[in-house]
DNA sequence: CTAATATGAATGAAGG
DNA sequence: CCTTCATTCATATTAG
C-alpha cells in the first residue's frame, strides 16, 4: 500500500463511525447504510456551481443546492457540505503536487524558459476531471451572498502552503 | 498513478507534543509529524469531562486535564482546549441540524418523537471515575446529552432509488 | 479474489 | 463562537 498510515496501533474499542440507526432492520437488503453516493445528475448541478466559481458556497446556498439536489436523490446538507469542502480540498492538493513536480522540473538544467513561481496566485479553474459542464442545470449565482466572505471567485488566494513541519 | 508522495514513516509510540519544542537533541528517527491522536483511553476521559457538565473548562482545568491525559500518551494545553471547543462547535452543529430535520417533519402520520436538549447541561457536579485513573480532578454529575460519535449527521445514504421529492 | 484508487465522512488545528 | 483548511479513516468502485 502506497498510503500506509501508521496510527500506531488500531485500537478496537470506540471506533464507531457509523450510523446507528439499524431500527428499521427489516429489510432483507440492509446492507448497513453506508454513505452518500451522488447521482449522476446531483454531481453535474454540483459540478456545475463548482465550476461557476462558487467553491464554498454559504450556508444560505448550501441549503438551496441541497434542496435542488433532492430532486434526484436524499440528501443532507451535511452532504452537500462536506462534497464542497471535499472538492476544495481536492483540487488544491492536485494542484500542489501538480505544482511541486514542475518546480522539481526547474531546479536543474534549466534555462530561463519555463519559471514556475511558487507563490501561486489563485486556482483560477482549470480543473482536472471534470470540464465544461454546461447542462440543463443553469446555476447563476450573483447573488452577494453577505456571508463570510465574498461568494463567487475572488482572489482567495490562500496561503495556505503554511507546511507543519514538526520536529 | 498519481500516488507518490507519501514522506510518513512509522511511529511506534506516536509523539506529538507542543508547538514549541526546538529542535534539542534531533530525534534520530523522525517519528511524529502529524496531529495529536488522542489514544481511546484519553478520549474517554474528555468524554467524561464534557458529559459531566464541564464543556468549556477554564485555563487551569485544562491543564489539570492535560496532566491526566498526560499519562496515556503526549498531549499539549492546546490540545485539549482544541479538542473541547471543537467537541462543542461539533455537538451544536448535530444538534441544531437534527433539530431542523426533525421540524421538517410536518404532515404525516408518523411518530413525533422529538426530545431534543437544546440545552446545555451547563456544568453539574458528579463524579467519574471511570477507573484506571485516579486523580485530584473531580467532576461532579454526569448528564449525557451528546454522546459521542456515532454520526450523528442527517447524511443520506442509498436507501430507495425510487427517490422523487417535489420541492 | 486482492490491490489500488476515488471519494464521502470525521476530526484536529487555525483564523477571524 | 463561527467558519475553514488539512489530514486521516472507511468504504465503494474499479483495475489487476
Amino acid at each position: 500500500m502506497i498510503m500506509d498510515q501508521e496510527q500506531t496501533q488500531h485500537s478496537p474499542t470506540g471506533h464507531s463511525h457509523s450510523p446507528s440507526s439499524p431500527a428499521s432492520g427489516s429489510t432483507s437488503t440492509e446492507t448497513v447504510r453506508s454513505r452518500w453516493s451522488p447521482k449522476p445528475e446531483q454531481i453535474l448541478i454540483l459540478e456545475s456551481i463548482f465550476n461557476s466559481g462558487m467553491v464554498n458556497p454559504p450556508k444560505e446556498e448550501t441549503v438551496r443546492i441541497r434542496k435542488m439536489l433532492e430532486k434526484f436523490g436524499a440528501v443532507g446538507d451535511a452532504n452537500v457540505f462536506y462534497w464542497f469542502q471535499n472538492r476544495r480540498s481536492r483540487s488544491r492538493r492536485r494542484q500542489r503536487q501538480l505544482q511541486a513536480a514542475a518546480a522539481a522540473v526547474t531546479t536543474n538544467t534549466c534555462d530561463q524558459t519555463m519559471m514556475v513561481n511558487t507563490s501561486l496566485p489563485q486556482y483560477s479553474g482549470a480543473d482536472l476531471g471534470f470540464g465544461g459542464c454546461s447542462t440543463s442545470s443553469n446555476y447563476l449565482y450573483a447573488s452577494s451572498s453577505t456571508s463570510s466572505y465574498g461568494g463567487g471567485y475572488d482572489n482567495h488566494s490562500n496561503n495556505g502552503m503554511e507546511n507543519l513541519l514538526a520536529m
